[in-house]
DNA sequence: GATCCTCGAGTTCC
DNA sequence: CTCGAGGATC
């Protein structure tokens, strides 16, 4: 029976085969033209199919099928290993003139060379920010792969490099050259590593700093099924040491090789000419950088003409015929000068960071907020501490961690103090709540003033020109205790104060009159009883009918309002029950404040009527506001984020997280053209 | 009792 | 914008 078996054995081996060619396709497809052609649950079918073949058949399983990308063991140490070429780091270029002076030095090189190069033609493309890695195939097989090290040797890291699906264990083709050698970055995408944080997080174990350091420390791992399951990818970008293959003559034409071999090149990767081509290539790299899949720190130029690199050749560290053209970085570090307790409206005590000033991301950066004594404690922050400070996507700097390494010796974990800073009363915690307050009230200046500030703010009384400085002066200058006092002031006060003169007083006290008519839910919101925004006091003004009937509703009435429970009642209760919020109030309406009870404002029926909807990014033709405004006018709701409750996302321009989060959640898009359509339509 | 959705509050720099 | 927490809902 042995020719039966053999017949057997062969059609298993034919089957295993094409399973290895499928699946290998399929992961071309998937990792590099991020193009999957099958779902997920057809590829699992495919490779435990492979699995269970290999299994019965030992002798079937080959060092690149796909099934071998973790293989079996953790390794002791790494191995070094020597590059045939070296792995050469590049010249930065911070600005332009960098920028030119490099380009000028290539056109004299080349000139002396007799080359004649006119505007040079460079291959542009972003600098990833993750692990140079050089990866040697013998046969189209994968051989090995080895971090860049110090340039001459480096660690062996094939284990973990295996386990990336974008780095081919087989070239693609059917004339591959007997030695190649292709360097790229290992980096890992934003949203894998997002993805992997969040999962981190959940399952309360160890959470990852940054996309960069991520990809070389995946690299660095002993045990290969931990890399494994860090979401890494690879762009390639060059050659190293080749054998018996015809070198194309441009940069261009390898990268495209590349891609014909079956890595993953950036798709973004461009041929400019000159400073120009280069400054342009720049900015619009620039701009897309928040957006782009993965984290950039620059974009490299390279001479595209393969010869003329070799006529240029390198200095000691770095060729000269390439360069990186950095952006400003987004991280950086600085030190810790003092760490200060802001104390806000609530009273809530506020860590704040003042940091030896830095640029980061456009901007220098000299606070950062710790948002909360918590927050502070579990970061460990203490004063001269070296930090990283960030300023991504988001706007606001933010202290990423500390680096324990730089911490001076004798310091001291910050403590919450006992007493308010500003008033000097008791600071209280309570158990389970993030802020610490001062317990002071409207006695503590800092509360006070800040009351003022919510009160004038244009949001709520929009007394314009009253501002947080002003206010400061107004409060020192011992005018004004409460908002009541503000319908008192006169000229003659005012000008009282130092560089206050006639005029500026005049135009104070018109602004104040304005606001004297206003709404009831403006006033409402103006008062500042906690948890009562513009939302809630909105929703107080239209379900209480006026002011007496408010102040006098009980907790169990108040509760019957939308938005308002138990805590808010509570709160809303006890403000009005204090006799000298009534006084400051009664006091108020005595000046003149008031609030025409406006007609029912008639809902025009529109697309947007009933519907809930969220703006985000830039809008061109109004403000977010007025847009708003709008669109409340015509019977929508207005929220801040996107949920599956919303009914549409506005989206202007630059929008943020949002726009993406409605494109997870299936919620309909709609742009400001169309936006502005429909509103004049309705 | 858990989960989801909003709202409130605090914050940075130009 | 982000976090925390109150309210609503299942």
């Amino acid at each position: 029976m042995a020719t039966h078996d053999d017949k057997r054995d062969a059609t298993v081996s034919a089957e295993a085969a094409r399973l290895r060619a499928q699946i290998r396709e399929h992961d071309f497809a998937y990792y590099v033209l991020d193009d999957p052609r099958i779902p997920d649950a057809e590829y699992d079918r495919l490779f435990s199919r492979l699995k269970e073949i290999e299994s019965e058949h030992p002798e079937l399983v080959t060092a690149n099928s796909p099934t071998q990308r973790v293989g079996a063991k953790p390794i002791g140490e790494f191995q070094e290993i020597r590059h045939d070429r070296p792995m050469l780091s590049l010249d930065n270029a911070f600005d332009e003139v960098e920028l030119a002076a490099f380009d000028r030095r290539v056109g004299e090189r080349l000139a002396a060379a007799g080359i004649s190069a006119g505007d040079i033609e460079y291959v542009a493309e972003p600098k990833l920010d993750g692990a140079a890695v050089s990866l040697r195939y013998t046969d189209g097989l994968l051989e090995f792969a080895a971090t860049r090290g110090d340039g001459t040797t480096g660690e062996d890291v094939t284990h973990n490099v295996r386990t990336i699906g974008a780095v081919p264990l087989k070239l693609r083709g059917n004339s591959l050259p007997p030695v190649l050698e292709v360097r790229g970055e290992v980096y890992m995408p934003r949203a894998g590593f997002e993805k992997f944080n969040a999962l981190a997080a959940e399952r309360g174990e160890k959470m990852l700093v940054n996309p960069r350091n991520a990809a070389s420390g995946s690299l660095r791992q002993l045990d290969p099924k931990m890399t494994a399951e860090r979401p890494l990818a690879m762009f390639a970008y060059g050659l190293g040491a080749t054998e018996g293959w015809q070198l194309p003559s441009t940069h261009a034409e390898v990268l495209n090789a590349l891609s014909a071999f079956g890595f993953r090149v950036s798709p973004d990767w461009k041929l400019v000419s000159g400073i120009q081509g280069c400054m342009a290539y720049y900015s619009k790299i620039g701009q897309q950088r928040n957006e782009l899949p993965y984290e950039i720190d620059g974009v490299v130029y390279k001479v595209n003409n393969l010869r003329w690199q070799a006529e240029l050749g390198s200095a000691s560290r770095a060729p000269r015929w390439a360069i990186a053209h950095k952006f400003p970085a987004q991280e950086e570090l600085t030190i810790v000068e003092a760490i200060e307790f802001q104390v806000g409206r609530t009273g809530a005590l506020t860590p704040v960071a003042r940091l030896r000033p830095v640029f980061v991301g456009g901007v220098t950066v000299s606070n950062a907020t710790l948002h909360n004594i918590g927050d502070l404690h579990r970061k460990d922050v203490r004063v001269g501490d070296t930090v990283i400070v960030r300023r991504a996507g988001d706007v606001i700097p933010a202290i990423v961690k500390v680096v324990n390494d730089r911490r001076p010796e004798r310091t001291t974990a910050v403590k919450l103090p006992k007493r308010c800073p500003v008033c000097a009363s008791d600071v209280v915690h309570p158990e389970g709540e993030a802020a610490a307050r001062c317990v002071g009230g409207l006695f503590c200046p800092a509360q006070r003033k800040q009351a003022l500030r919510h009160f004038a703010s244009r949001r709520a009384m929009d007394i314009e020109g009253l501002g947080a400085k002003l206010i400061e002066r107004l409060v020192d200058g011992k005018l004004i205790e409460t908002p009541a006092e503000l319908y008192g002031l006169t000229v003659e006060q005012l000008t009282e104060l130092e560089r206050m003169g006639a005029k500026s007083a005049r135009n104070l006290l018109d602004a104040v009159e304005r606001s004297k008519t206003t709404t009831f839910a403006r006033f409402l919101h103006a008062l500042g009883i906690r948890n009562v925004g513009e939302a809630t006091a909105a929703a107080l003004a239209a379900h209480c009918d006026g002011l007496d009937a408010l102040r006098d509703s009980d907790e169990q009435r108040l509760c019957e309002v939308p938005d308002v429970g138990p805590i808010v009642a509570a709160h809303v209760r006890a403000f009005f029950q204090e006799p000298h919020n009534r006084d400051v109030i009664d006091k108020m309406l005595a000046r003149g404040v008031r609030w025409p009870r406006a007609a029912k404002p008639e809902i025009v029926e529109s697309p947007f009527t009933g519907k809930t909807i969220v703006l985000t990014g830039a809008l061109s033709t109004m403000t977010r506001d007025d847009a708003k405004a709008r669109l409340l006018a015509l019977g929508a709701k207005v929220t801040g984020s996107v949920s599956k409750n919303t009914d549409i996302v506005v989206v202007g321009e630059n929008p943020g997280s949002k726009l993406e989060r409605a494109q997870d959640l299936g919620v309909s898009v709609m742009d400001e053209a169309e936006f502005g359509r429909l509103l004049s339509s309705g």
